[in-house]
DNA sequence: ACAAGCCTTCAAAGCGCTTTGGATGTTTTT
DNA sequence: AAAAACATCCAAAGCGCTTTGAAGGCTTGT
């Protein structure tokens, strides 16, 4: 039997007969045949692989936990399309190098941008370089068209500074992500907006900026306790914060939802899935993995049709109640 | 200029002069021309590509944020020699497929195996296929041959044990990881030895197994606090796991070191850093993302030299004191 | 029964590199 | 100055597939 027909078979051609495609099917499924990928690559003139490059601050190292969750949703869309996943960590200052090697050596058909800056150098440089792409987030400061995927940030921290304010909280604390990523920008914005509208005036001591760790929770929420008109409420961008802040509260003898209020961001993390019946934490929610399997679609779609004009799927969180969040205590 | 001689100047072969080999470079800079990945891989016969499988149980679609740093660490070694990752999580029944599709279809030069349960079968699979790989982990009823990475988890909570004990505790509860998996039989069998040294009898009541996240962290120390006799001490596998503890301890008004001794195993996580002067956890610590830097140089120095005996490497952890450890209240 | 048409199969070219073996040019040795 | 040795470069084959264009085998219509 030629090879034409075996690839044939293999490939779903209709060139090739029902009786014909059975016969080779079996013969490869008997000796474990598998087209050879560097080959099929190589003849196919596509990599069928997409690239994930996450960026690592040179400094402080450090990859965020939500990456496991938003691949694993991605990852298995592209087990689905026989997709390979190439993951990358790249120092910072390296991360447009790498996108132009891996376009250069063709190493992917397309790639994920992870964690956008408001001012964004990839998004420009990516569509220079014809890629196809999706970016997970947006970027407020950019003019290119470019496909992403992203939840309402400044909606969700509007709704929840604002469930505070209607609690009766009238001294309200943000701790937030980096403050250059896109995403910190616009739940910043929410924040601020939501107390303007109230005519609620706060200094800027009451919003703090760092990497989302649980012990820039602890440290971040004890700055703000030690103000001397301390917050009676938070509102924090990661689960993994609020578990920094409730150490603090812990600390300082303080109880949470009692004493003090607190409204995260929920990505619903695997490993912090929030699930009891009435939740720990009152929460933004949306779930990453389920933002890494819209952008890996969304992703094969541009790569199947490359003349597709780009899209942006924004994704509404929920407003979770849980028992986080009470009046103040002394009103 | 011929084709032989650029890819022998790129490729760093002695037969090219040094004057063509720079003019090589020049060009290629100055055009951003890369050889091609497909090609290049296709004539040489390797894939330059290094597989990561990560299983995912099926019903609960957990991924465990330690492969977020363990891959960081692993991925800065496969950087550095030219080797691309492919990540792939599977769901768990069907690890052994994804593995013989992968070396069917030679997609990948080498893999690590995550999470190795204590009867492992993947490990007499892949010497079958003969496929270089690692283990991060071991596998204690395998009689196979086989490299990996792993630390000394039963040393580890034997002297956890022993210094509660010594502190003059002798009720103590051990929250562990799921029980079929490696690591989590081998910190079973640190912590009874130690109880089994001390003529300290206890029941299964005070060992708990499950998977290591923050609300069954929560939920195990509450079934253990609940007990007739609650334990006075506790370890556990996971920093996250601690924290889910220390929550269930706050919610019983009990004060973590005061009330109850907590050790937590710490894998030195990104996101949960515990750099204090004084760390908040008394801990058995050990690099998680050092584990993926030794895991791929291995491996690599596995594919560079095929003939190589089996080698393991065994991690010691330190054991930092921390402010969760103090002697019980009423001895 | 023969041509027209379709279904099925095949031989060969090509994907963009690396690598072998040979050719050319240059330097050193006698 | 000729021969030997070496340094440098090149043409062509081959990696294992997919895909094109053509040939062979069957069926259908008249």
């Amino acid at each position: 039997m030629s090879q034409t027909t075996v690839s044939r078979a293999l490939n779903g051609f209709p060139e090739v007969s029902e009786k014909t495609r059975q016969l080779v099917l079996a013969a490869a499924a008997k000796h474990n045949y598998k087209p050879n990928s560097r080959a099929r690559r190589l003849a196919t003139g596509k990599s069928m692989t997409i690239g994930h490059l996450v960026s690592v601050s040179k400094e402080h190292e450090m990859v965020n936990p939500i990456f496991a969750d938003f691949i694993a949703g991605a990852s298995s869309r592209y087990a689905q399309s026989g997709y390979d996943l190439l993951l990358s960590l790249v120092p910072d200052e390296d991360e447009f190098t790498s996108y132009k090697e891996l376009a250069a050596r063709s190493a992917v058909d397309g790639v994920v941008v992870h964690a956008p800056r408001a001012d964004e150098q990839r998004i420009a440089q990516l569509n220079d370089l014809n890629i196809p792409f999706v970016v997970h987030g947006r970027s407020s400061n950019t003019i290119e068209k470019y496909n992403w995927v992203d939840v309402n940030n400044e909606r969700s921290f509007y709704r929840a500074t604002q469930l505070l304010i209607e609690l009766g909280h009238r001294t309200i604390g943000l701790i937030n992500g980096v403050a250059e990523m896109d995403f910190a920008m616009r739940r910043a914005k929410g924040y601020r907006r939501a107390l303007e509208e109230n005519q609620i005036k706060l200094t800027g001591d009451y919003l703090t900026h760092s990497e989302m760790t649980e012990p820039n929770g602890y440290k971040n929420a004890l700055t703000l306790l030690d103000l001397p008109t301390p917050p009676t409420a938070l509102v924090t961008s990661s689960i993994i914060m609020a578990n920094g802040i409730r150490r603090a509260l812990d600390e300082r003898d303080l109880k949470l939802g009692r004493d003090v209020s607190v409204i995260t961001h929920d990505d619903d993390l695997s490993y912090f899935r929030d699930a009891a019946a009435v939740p720990v934490y009152t929460a933004t929610r949306s779930s990453v993995r389920e933002a890494g399997r819209l952008s890996a679609d969304l992703l094969l779609k541009i790569i199947a049709d490359p003349g597709r004009a780009p899209e942006g799927i924004l994704l509404d969180t929920e407003l979770i109640l849980g028992s986080s969040t009470k009046p103040p205590r002394r009103p």
